[in-house]
DNA sequence: CACTTCTATGGGAGCGCTCCCACAGCAGCG
DNA sequence: CGCTGCTGTGGGAGCGCTCCCATAGAAGTG
């Protein structure tokens, strides 16, 4: 009585004993099944109380197949991870919304071509009810694999491959270059320059193809009024020093993410270009830690990663509930966010 | 033969049938156990890869008692977490060093005291191994409850309370107080000042009490000449505002925190003060996304967050292998890092 | 050659839960 | 008063593994 007999953690078993019912009530009334009178209901929950009792996780999902944890997947090869507040926003995000229903979160990163196919492995190999993933890489292999495990995905940000069958929630990367550029144009720039992403994703090649478009330039010449960067201020500073070289009566540039802006207004700074009198700059992220800090304040296409993290478990929420209906491609509105710099 | 009567994953009795042995023979081929033929070892790991074969986790958890799994604990209500690249870069290492020995990372974010009392029912529950655990604040809960835990736990930074029986992995706070101190002294300034961080933490009370007393100041002085922040640059604006008008005279600052440091910065340049000239400047962390960054380049105490959390996986795992002896509290080294700010 | 070791193997037990079938008890009905 | 239906309960089966005991056969010993 009272405590068990083997001295280890308490069993459903013991709580069933020392509330006087069957193991099959004590688990009824764990699970909420209706069936159940409310004095044995009162019983076992004051037995659980008493003995401290909680539920073994593995012997439970051994026999529903669920395991109550969802896997957050993020592959950064580089130092973006923690280079890039954006990343923080994102898991701090998961793990706030995930706890809200129970459920817990395996945080994996993948660096290197093994960590995919591990990953790859994992999420075959049962451990997780479903998984939030983003891959925004070329090279990255998991969504060509993704359609074929059996486990709810959703991914942020659309991966590359016509991968029409994947859910994905994703930015609206080509209004928000459009609106970028159609707002430096406003402002009565002739010559408006871009620093581009990495072309190995997507949301660069969009934000860079919807910044084209809206200038109506030729591949030549939009080749001319655009340089690289890697998402990273360092990247951004190399560039813009390339664009300024190049292009030397740029008079606006729009960077394909703040942490590149702010590369570039440092560069510019250091020519002696005034920003925004003779250069205009917009970035794209909004973020919280680059975009109001910079020399000046940046105008930035805002971009939230909060919004997206939410629907994607959302989405998560509904797969798992076994609904697979919706729309498999939700794309998430941007706005522009205006300071000094443009 | 091949593949599962029932149609759903294989379990190992099919593996045991397509190799020709028993499952107790596949199960000791996939725990390494010596006590196997060559030509057993290969029938199972040929039939392995022909089903696709991967252990269930549960099934394998439940006899074991081992999950796999080990829990990264942060305790942070404020929005610290992802404006202070120093937890993503903590994140990263831990995601990096847990693969390596095949355990996956369960990532729990705290943010009130109700998630404390969570995290203390999951750390319980059996749903991990360990826990790596931040809780650097004065009303965290979990480190006085650690010790009843039958779960083994390592905290990065020394939490609150004499618990000496707690395994920690600490930063030489009080080292690199009075390293930045002396440092500032050894420059000729005369009147030393401190942006200190909150109060609540243990991490901010050993830089403010080294600083106090390599100055050898009374407590009344030591107050006059020092003011709060929270750790953010906001916070260390703030702060710096408040010291400059309360000590006009000022001639050095030890922030402790890299943001502090660089909110103090453009405090101090929005007043007119030169930096270095007129006001030397010192930060903690030398954080790689702040301290190269600021204007001018900040000099640092460095500590290193990537360490820091080896040494603590290193440790979590002696303690999953028995291994209960060696020092409880390991306190790593810091060192200045000189750049032009000081 | 009978005996004891040793090695490799088979298969039962059992981890702690949920699911489900069977059944007791009790109304309500003709 | 025998029948059906409904509610609450007990307990067997079984999830897929590991552990361990028993045992067959090979190898070693006097």
């Amino acid at each position: 009585m009272g405590n068990r007999a083997g001295g280890g953690r308490p069993t459903l078993e013991d709580v069933a004993a020392a509330a006087g019912v069957s193991r099959g009530t004590a688990s009824r009334v764990l699970n909420a099944s209706p069936r159940v009178s409310p004095q044995a209901v009162d019983a076992v929950l004051a037995a659980v109380a008493a003995l401290g009792y909680q539920p073994n996780p593995a012997a439970r999902a051994l026999v529903t197949r669920r395991t109550g944890t969802v896997a957050v997947v993020v592959s950064e090869p580089g130092d973006r991870f923690f280079d890039d507040p954006h990343f923080a926003r994102l898991i701090r995000t998961a793990a706030q919304e995930l706890p809200g229903t129970d459920r817990q979160m395996v945080l994996m990163l993948l660096r290197s071509p093994e960590d995919q196919a591990r990953a790859r492995q994992f999420l075959a190999g049962g451990h997780v009810d479903g998984a939030l993933v983003f891959t925004p890489h070329r090279d990255d292999l998991l969504p060509a694999v993704a359609a074929d495990l059996p486990l709810p995905m959703v991914f942020g940000g659309r991966p590359w491959g016509n991968a029409t069958e994947l859910y994905t929630v994703d930015n609206d990367n080509s209004g928000g270059g459009r609106l970028a550029t159609e707002h430096l144009l406003g402002l009565g720039r002739s010559l408006v320059t871009t620093v581009a992403g990495p072309a190995d994703e997507l949301a660069a090649e969009e934000r860079f193809t919807a910044w084209r478009e809206a200038l109506g330039l030729s591949d030549e010449e939009a080749a001319r009024r655009s340089a690289r960067g890697d998402f990273t201020r360092d990247g951004g500073e190399r560039a813009m020093a390339e664009l300024i070289e190049r292009v030397p009566d740029l008079d606006a540039v729009f960077a394909a993410s703040d942490l590149m802006a702010a590369g570039a207004l440092r560069v510019l700074r250091q020519v002696g270009r005034r920003v925004p009198e003779d250069v205009a700059v917009v970035g794209f992220d909004d973020n919280p830690m680059v975009a109001p800090h910079t020399e000046p304040p940046l105008t930035s296409v805002r971009q939230d990663p909060v919004t997206q993290m939410r629907r994607m478990v959302a989405r998560l929420d509904e797969l798992l509930a076994g609904n697979e209906s919706g729309t498999h491609r939700e794309v998430l509105p941007v706005e522009l966010v205006r300071r000094e710099s443009a």
